[in-house]
DNA sequence: AAAGTAGCGGTACATTGGTACCGTAAGTTA
DNA sequence: TAACTTACGGTACCAATGTACCGCTACTTT
């Protein structure tokens, strides 16, 4: 064969992911601004040749970091709804509990998502990744709500959802995004039956 | 009186809007990172000192920036809510309209909008400056939807629907957001009745 | 063993951008 | 008219940053 492991190959694996995790950080922390060959050096504590190695381009590091962020995101996603397939009714409030945990601990990957999101308005680089992210999450709402046209709209105001809870806010009550989250999928639910009580609110 | 009309107050204020202008035109285009003294200097046909006199921090200028870009926004809105007073029916194809135009016409200060939404998440000073903004919105859409807390999250899912209309995606309706934004508010309309063939989509 | 390559530390250079400073013209107040 | 203030234009300094380059080490292939 030609090809066989090459021990080296997988260390420079482990050390992007060093690298991802701490931009990740870096950018949810501190914005997208703050991306730098020098700031992720310094938050994984490895050389700047390092980084410029493994990323050249700052456009390099800065699509990578948005791919990975947005990969966590999305698998721990797949991973929640997955494990609900069986009891579709929950899912309104698993979405809610899920969301206000990405919230309530300030999940840098969260926050670097949207400032991915906001990113493709002006960078076309990034538009499939976005759309890739909104299809994953969109895919898995599906069923749920019907239709793959409001799965995405549901996708989408989600986000601005867990958009307006990451501005820190003393007056709202921590809890609202559970419940904004869930009421929301609640009301977009398919096959809505008028006698149904739980498709009104309590 | 010890203070008269003073002409250069009053071109310094023309100068602040035309810089401001330039600015929030900046930040649309491309992002928040690149709203810079020099840039908005450039923008607007002015010297550099023009711009540091009035604004002399950067974070003088992005405040300012993002002041600007969502007292814009927020005025139309309101003129339009204002305008369809009498007609409390008709709010959620004007707003799908006005959220579509918004997104068409590439409006920068929208994108502005956005930049400052998700930067209030890491910078605490424009925290009052979103809040502001999303009670002014919620305000509007309050008598139409029952509650202040369901307007608020209306609109805040409205935000992530423009959101994610803003970023290009050539394989999706042109129309769609206008089409989920009134669709968004109406399944939020207070007192649904269970009868009206506008409460289900058609 | 020899050659090749991935990973990475160190250094350096040019550019960009925040900010300070100086001077001046025009308008305002005393 | 004299003093004062606003609103600049011009210039310069310094830190941060993107990026290129050199060379060394360890691992792999031949």
């Amino acid at each position: 064969m030609t090809k066989a492991a090459d021990g080296r190959l997988a260390r420079g694996e482990a050390r992007k992911t060093l690298l991802l995790d701490a931009a990740v950080r870096i950018v949810g922390e501190q914005g997208a601004g703050a991306l730098t060959h020098r700031a992720v050096a310094a938050g994984a504590a490895v050389s700047l040749a390092s980084v410029t190695y493994h990323y050249p381009s700052i456009d390099d590091l800065r699509q990578a970091t948005f791919e990975h962020a947005g990969s966590r995101i999305g698998l721990e996603f797949l991973a929640l709804v997955t494990r609900t397939a069986s009891q579709p009714d929950a899912l309104p409030e698993l979405c809610g509990d899920f969301t206000a945990h990405l919230v309530a601990d300030r999940r840098t990957d969260a926050i670097a998502v949207f400032e991915m999101i906001l990113a493709a308005g002006h960078d076309p680089e990034l538009g499939p990744v976005k759309r890739l992210l909104d299809q994953r999450l969109a895919r898995l709402l599906e069923p749920y709500v019907g239709s793959e046209a409001a799965a995405l709209t549901v996708t989408a105001a989600m986000q601005g959802l867990v958009l307006t809870a990451l501005a820190p806010d003393p007056a709202r009550d921590p809890q609202w995004l559970r419940g904004a989250v869930s009421d929301l999928i609640r009301r977009y639910r398919a096959t809505p039956r008028p006698g149904d009580s739980s498709w009104t609110r309590s």
